[in-house]
DNA sequence: CTAAAATTCGACCCGTCAGTCGAAACTTCA
DNA sequence: TGAAGTTTCGACTGACGGGTCGAATTTTAG
């Protein structure tokens, strides 16, 4: 009884179901993985997927909605304060560094994610939304920054291309993701970000 | 006549397939390009495309040898002065900054084409070497470099990292890869790079 | 001019996979 | 207990795309 109950295991279905989808993607990339082997790996028969999902496609964006949410959720407070665009700048960094080392696999495959996905129904795409908004704030913050004079007089866009990319290469990149202390990491944007002594 | 005057169009031909299969791959990706959309966009019959190549594979390893190659043989002198680690390490990144602006779209592919590719002949990847021979040089002079107190003393894996990772955001991220101007990238990597005054 | 060699072509073949379907198993509740 | 609802399953279907083939066209050279 109880359509609650009922909601949950069939929550907790899809999930399994996405933690299989996301080994297999991992593994072989989106298109090479099929159906049939996300299934195997969920432990469920073909037809099951389709119980719980309307396609392939829908199984990736299940994927990076859920991603893209819950990480916009785990930054949405800090990146409120507008007071001093640096620090908040460098403290929603942080954030999203502790959440993606919490499931790397996870992130990494949302950031890494084939950009170019053979035309997918905007419906689908909710991510997108969330993935904007969290670059629209952190570009705001930057330009805003860069106008208080708290960061290098360089181009905002120029910068923000550098520190995404910084931020990428050193989660991201190399196999083994090694250890990466997060001093390490707020030491290396410092140095990017501090404006050189006149 | 002539075997010579042969090899050249033959050569050239093959140029000509290749840059079509490069528009394509960059508009639909690696799964998603078909060897007829291929060579419709070289205009050759499908036919064709088989005549000069054997597989849909080796058309992309020969964009990818073909890229390593040329960029590898851009560098190579440059890389040779080992007297001043961060000296010609930053003169190599300009050289291959230099060499990228003028072909953005084939070495954008290069840089981001999938890494993951399903089971590939060993045989055909000759690029992997010299992309290897690439990073290897460049690590080895950072390594140097920090041990000279050259660079900040940073573990030289995390800094290739994070230098790796900005120079592809300046260079690749964002839709425009709008001007880079090289001045603006010896700025950011100048200050990546320079060791705080103490 | 003609025969051999080189090149071009698209119809065809065939394996692979996303997605369907209907039957079976399991659950719920009266 | 048994009927209605829910979930699971894998055999099957149809489309799609990599790769083949042989006939047609063009080029070379004697």
């Amino acid at each position: 009884m109880t359509t609650a109950r009922k909601a949950e295991e069939r929550e907790n279905r899809k999930k399994l179901i996405l933690n299989g989808a996301l080994k297999v993607f991992e593994k072989k990339g989106l298109e090479g993985a099929t159906m049939d082997e996300i299934a195997h790996e969920a432990k469920f028969g073909k037809g099951t997927l389709y119980y719980y999902f309307t396609s392939k496609e829908e199984v990736f964006c299940a994927i990076m909605n859920r991603g893209w949410i819950s990480l916009w959720e785990g930054i949405e407070e800090t990146l409120l304060d507008h007071s001093n665009p640096r620090k908040t700048f460098l403290n929603t960094l942080k954030q999203i560094v502790s959440i993606i080392l919490m499931d790397p696999n996870l992130y990494r495959f949302l950031f890494t994610a084939p950009k170019a996905v053979t035309h997918m129904p905007e419906k689908l795409q909710t991510w997108k939304a969330y993935q904007s908004k969290l670059y629209g704030s952190l570009r705001g913050l930057l330009e805003e920054g860069v106008q208080k004079g708290e960061f290098p007089d360089l181009d905002a866009d120029l910068m923000f291309r550098a520190i995404g990319g910084l931020f990428h290469g050193l989660l991201f990149l190399g196999e083994g993701t090694g250890g990466v202390s997060e001093n390490e990491i707020e030491e290396l944007f410092n140095n990017l970000i501090t404006v050189p002594k006149d």
